[in-house]
RNA sequence: GCGGACGUGGCGAAAUCGGUAGACGCAGCGGACUUAAAAUCCGCUUCCAUCGGAGUGCGGGUUCGAGUCCCGCCGUCCGCACCA
């Protein structure tokens, strides 16, 4: 009768297919409604792993579905293919960084093709290609001329060992990650985009994405972390000023010292002067930089014996220290102490036996004594505040600041936690910064006409140090503005440069310039972009960033780059130890014993695949042994998609069975033909076309696998009829995003024509979603004691009459009418004894 | 410390508007088919129990009715972190 659904012959065949027919290549000008689709770009490491197919798995079946739906859709894929990890290898394994990586991105299309995902491929593209690079020079070249880029002084933690400038993830306990070695602050010339300059445009914005999660716009807005206060200047003793930033001017009349930063210039100039001073400076940078040891650091201050004046009352002087707790990077590096109302003020002024006076009423004190164990930054009056006192912190705030405007000493200020993104680096493998470096005339932007500048592929990493600047010849080369001798910038953008701008190029990409504005809008922005949470701040607010200096230079009207967001969750797997503490595979291990030394293991939490806990599962065996469509089928089964997905044998085992179970109902015999219509099944059909379409425009997949189960069952319990071999078709049809070559196979079997992936979403009959009988649940205290079946829309009064009659509810009544009677129309009736 | 999310059977989960808690899957148990096994199909499967009762982390509250709303706790995970 059946036969069994042969993934692997399949699967190949209509790979095949839909790659000689171009099935999913996006045609600009189709006159359908346009989708892009997408999913974050992969680096192209060695492998793709489970959480690429998840990742990618959600946003195939999103794309096949709206071609189903009637959209020409945009889904294609490329390599984010610049980075460390290929200077690594060529480090570890004396590999040449473009070689590896080329041969990855080849490793890893085989492996995505294998899935069978709608990806146009014509329009795949790497970073590291000077194709791509190239025009990212020149909208490097766009921007400087805009004014949004620009070179400045900045300290950098520099490897000694290994030669180079580390981020600071890079740095562990103050150490290289690679090297070990101390890490040493140094002072470098690097390049920086002007993102401060859209802050606020950037924070309002994340308003209008409604379709993003909040967690990753309230993540964004504490990263931009805006904060509006006061900016002023106290007079100094030495005859100096020192400005310092307040969120609460309110409490001006309860500060007892000024605090400056290790790095401020009033600090600098002392240690130059004072041999005290520069060891306290000293001790401070070597202060720790982990969760742990700030929280525990004991706030630390110098006393540099030069007081400032209280700007209401000259004659009040306060004692102006070097502190470790102040940070250069934030305000101005230099703040106002008032120890009642700041807790880190309060253990400073504790320490130091400053003055703590109280401004501010908790509404029970007003006594300016202040006796608290903590400092009190709760809501209340202010007291002992001359003209502010019996104003509430709010009108103080902007009592204070008005007055420092007109006394000119001090202005409203806006200040924000984000920094400018310093986008050098000291490394081979990147975008080389389009820039020459003139005796006589300074930076130089490299001429248009001059782009794409390559990279020189004869390196070498045998030696640490940026391998460009060690090049022999390809860093000399004449000042384009004089024609003198000059160098080449060596150092290459950071690689989120990269990414910043990618799904532009997806959009069009004419060899002549980065994209074609008409064409690019025409896509853009990015209806549904899939990726991870880890890149909630950086990737996606520099993707935001570069859309608005587009926009800002002209060169593309959009918005927002991304206007749907979805961030998936993890595929996870158990862990295990051995007795010893060695982590162990799953399958070192049986039973609780580990196979190998025959002793019990202790079991581990189900933790994010990773390789340093041996609970990988790489995904090219498992496809080979199930089939694409098993895999895709359990990406997408059982976890909500925004939650962690276990992986698990049996999982994929179900998934495989039930791609069978599917096989069998499409492929089974039609011998009796049947008659007759079958209402309910009908009825079973269009409410799961109905909800299908929901579940997946609303990438709830975990939803849409449950309804088809529930119908494939249903199919399977119902006798031959038109209705059924219908049904039949239509789950083809829904099956098709998710399980496209299972779909394919039975389409062409069942002798329909042309591709299922070319065939339209099946259509919803409105009347048939309504049932016409309800289950009426019966309640006697809101607890419920029977149903009753009755014909929808049924009368108040009728169901009513019903519940009172059934057996069971006159038992419990005991013969007594209820107090109160509540119907809910179609639901329920609730007595109320 | 600040901010956020989450907490439902043995497990992954569903319940979209405050209206029958546990759809669907995994695992398990029983049965059919088979010489046997696998595969497949059918049934059972929150807990305690005889009727019946209890139950969505814990304690309160609002309501005819709470997994869902409010208040207070506890726990887990994530992000940021001396941000003035």
């Amino acid at each position: 009768m059946t036969t069994r659904f042969d993934a692997l012959t399949a699967d190949a065949a209509w790979q095949k297919v839909w790659d000689d027919r171009q099935t999913f290549a996006a045609r600009d000008n189709s006159g359908k409604p346009q989708s892009y689709v997408l999913e974050m770009f992969p680096y192209p490491s060695g492998k793709i792993h489970m959480g690429h197919v998840r990742n990618y798995t959600m946003g195939d079946v999103l794309a096949r579905f709206r071609r189903m739906r009637g959209y020409e859709v945009l889904h294609p894929m490329g390599w984010d293919a610049f980075g460390m990890p290929a200077e690594n290898a060529a480090m570890e394994q004396g590999v040449h960084p473009g070689g590896w990586t080329r041969a990855n991105i080849a490793t890893m299309k085989a492996q995505l093709k294998r899935l069978g995902f709608a990806l146009d491929w014509s329009r795949e593209l790497a970073t590291c290609e000077p194709d791509y690079y190239g025009h990212e020079q020149s909208l490097f070249l766009d921007l400087l001329a805009a004014g949004l880029v620009y070179r400045k002084e900045s300290s950098v933690n520099w490897d000694p060992v290994d030669m180079t400038v580390l981020a600071n993830e890079q740095v562990i306990d103050g150490r290289g990650w690679r090297s070990g070695a101390l890490v040493e602050k140094r002072k470098l010339s690097q390049w920086f985009l002007r993102i401060t300059d859209f802050a606020d445009d950037l924070l309002d914005g994340l308003g209008a994405l409604e379709h993003w999660p909040d967690k990753v716009r309230l993540m964004q807005e504490n990263w931009i972390g805006k904060s509006q206060g006061l900016k002023f200047r106290f007079d100094l003793s030495d005859g100096e000023t020192v400005e310092v930033f307040t969120t609460r001017p309110d409490t001006i009349f309860g500060a007892s010292f000024v605090a400056v930063a290790a790095d401020h210039p009033i600090a600098q100039a002392l240690a130059a002067t004072n041999a005290d001073a520069a060891a306290f400076i000293d001790r401070c940078k070597r202060g720790g930089t982990t969760a742990a040891e700030i929280e525990t650091q004991e706030k630390l201050g110098f006393d540099t014996r030069i007081t400032a004046a209280h700007p209401f009352d000259a004659t009040l002087r306060l004692p102006v220290y070097i502190a470790n707790f102040v940070l250069i990077e934030y305000g101005t590096g230099a703040v106002f102490g008032v120890p009642a109302h700041d807790q880190r003020d309060f253990e400073f002024a504790t320490k130091y036996a400053l003055p703590i006076r109280r401004v501010v009423s908790d509404g029970d004190h007003t006594d300016p004594a202040f006796d608290g164990t903590e400092a009190y930054t709760g809501p209340g009056t202010l007291v002992n505040s001359h003209f502010l006192d019996g104003m509430d912190i709010e009108d103080a705030k902007r009592a204070v600041i008005t007055r420092a405007e007109a006394g000119g000493w001090g202005h409203g200020s806006t200040v924000y936690r984000l920094r400018d993104w310093g986008v050098s680096r000291q490394r081979y493998w990147g975008t080389p910064i389009p820039i020459i470096h003139c005796a006589a005339c300074g930076a130089v932007p490299v001429p248009k006409d001059q782009l794409p500048i390559i990279l020189p592929e004869d390196v070498s990493f045998d030696i640490p140090g940026n391998p460009l600047d060690r090049h022999p010849t390809w860093k000399h080369v004449a000042c384009p503005a004089c024609g003198g001798d000059a160098v080449r910038e060596t150092d290459t953008l950071d690689t989120f440069a990269d990414s910043s701008w990618y799904f532009i190029r997806f959009a069009s990409q004419p060899k002549d310039k980065p994209f074609d504005k008409a064409v690019a809008e025409s896509w853009l922005p990015v209806g549904q972009y899939i990726g991870g949470v880890e890149h909630a701040i950086l990737h996606l607010l520099y993707a935001r960033f570069w859309t608005r200096a587009l926009k800002h230079m002209g060169m593309l009207d959009i918005a927002e780059p991304f206007t749907g967001l979805f961030t998936q969750g993890m595929v996870t797997h158990e862990t295990y130890k051995s007795a010893d503490g060695r982590w162990l595979s799953p399958d070192e291990v049986n039973d609780g014993i580990e196979t190998a030394t025959g002793t019990p293991i202790v079991p581990g939490r189900v933790e994010k695949m990773s390789k340093s806990k041996k609970n990988t599962v790489d995904p090219t065996g498992i496809v080979d042994r199930y089939g694409a469509d098993a895999v895709r089928w359990f990406m997408l089964s059982d976890s909500p998609p925004e939650r962690d997905l276990p992986w698990s044998e049996s999982g994929i085992e179900g998934a495989w069975r039930f791609i069978q179970r599917l096989w069998r109902l499409f492929d089974g015999d039609a011998a009796e033909p049947g008659q007759g219509g079958d209402p309910a099944l009908d009825r079973k059909l269009h409410q799961t076309i109905h909800g299908i379409g929901e579940d997946i425009g609303s990438l709830a997949f975990n939803k849409a696998v449950a309804k088809v189960y529930e119908l494939a069952t249903a199919i399977e319990r119902a006798a031959p009829s038109p209705s059924r071999d219908n049904a039949v078709r239509d789950l083809m049809l829904m099956v098709a995003p998710m399980a496209p070559h299972l779909a394919e196979e039975a389409w062409a079997a069942s002798g329909q024509d042309g591709l299922i992936a070319d065939a339209p979403w099946p259509a919803v009959d409105p009347t048939l979603l309504v049932e016409d009988e309800v289950t009426i649940a019966i309640q006697v205290n809101g607890k419920l004691r029977d149903t009753l079946v009755m014909p929808k829309g049924a009368a108040r009064d009728t169901v009513e009459a019903a519940a009172l009659a059934s057996d069971k509810i006159v038992r419990l009544l005991d013969g007594k009418p209820p107090r109160k009677v509540i119907v809910v129309p179609d639901r329920l009736v609730n007595l109320v004894a």
